[in-house]
DNA sequence: CTAAACCTTCCCATCGCTGGAATGTCAACC
DNA sequence: GGTTGACATTCCAGCGATGGGAAGGTTTAG
């Protein structure tokens, strides 16, 4: 199976199929003698569980381990479950670190009238030029930097 | 003042002020003879700005924007608050796919036993072996990469 | 034979930074 | 004057996970 078919069955694009052999999350795929790719169901296997665990938002590194622990019949569920866990972890960080600065953002729209009036809290605050000043100072999360989404439904 | 005082004064790296510079959101800087780049108060205030704007997760189009509307004495506080609030309906967009995440991930999780035994049931979700195969599939959220955060404070 | 539909590799862009290398400048001290 | 150290400059590269596209080779159907 080429790899426009193998993307088809998977989920995963042709084009992160060849990233993913590239940063060694896959082995390499056999080629025909012309030079293309090559999969078997075992390959479409793999990728549909990378699609998923991405789903859920693992990261490559991570990925890795869990197809490492995946293909190791003797792994204990423990060590599949400590990742998980502590990707969880971090997923809950960043949600709250994002729920912070939207909570800030909403006091701050909040104290805006929103009219045709040019005098404006939102502003004001981002200038420091009144008393809610610290107030985003306080809020030291600045350091998430998510992404804008990608449709996937292009 | 010089490039370093400035950074420092302001909160935003050095390098953070050129780069700003590079892409047009704050104005080339004065420059010595010797080609230091030289700031005022003005300067510095504006940066300060760019920094709170920042750490409530405004992008660098949006910090554009608030900037000419801040520095725009004729612009209605209308204005500024409807930027705020379509930047405030991203973040919860982002937040509710990344609780969405959390939350499959966190089913997958208390499924699991997490002992010394072999079968796990977050991999063989992920590998679509079993019947909770299509909640998976259900959560189509995938697509936004948050981040991982950056230590501020090293 | 030709056209379409594949495939290949390679490079570029995204976004908001950070790091480093190579080099130049300035101020203070001996 | 010379040296040292703390500055400054530019440029280049990388992160992470993708998408886009160019330039070219292959395969398959008509």
């Amino acid at each position: 199976m080429n790899i426009g078919q193998a993307a088809r069955d998977s989920g995963v694009s042709a084009k992160m199929i060849r990233y993913y052999e590239a940063t060694g999350l896959i082995p390499k795929a056999a080629r025909s003698y012309s030079g293309y790719r090559h999969y078997d169901e075992r390959a479409i296997h793999t990728l549909r569980f990378i699609r998923r665990a991405r789903a859920v938002g693992f990261s490559a590194v991570q990925i890795k381990k869990l197809l490492s622990l995946w293909q190791d019949r003797q792994r204990p569920a423990r060590e599949v479950k400590q990742l998980a866990a502590e990707h969880l972890t971090e997923m809950k960080a960043r949600i709250s670190e994002l729920e912070s600065i939207a909570q800030a953002l909403s006091q701050l729209i909040a104290h805006c009238h929103g009219d045709e009036r040019q005098e404006c809290p939102i502003l004001d605050t981002l200038a420091g030029e009144n008393s809610t000043k610290e107030f985003l100072e306080a809020h030291g999360a600045s350091h998430m930097h998510a992404r804008a989404r990608r449709s996937r439904t292009k």
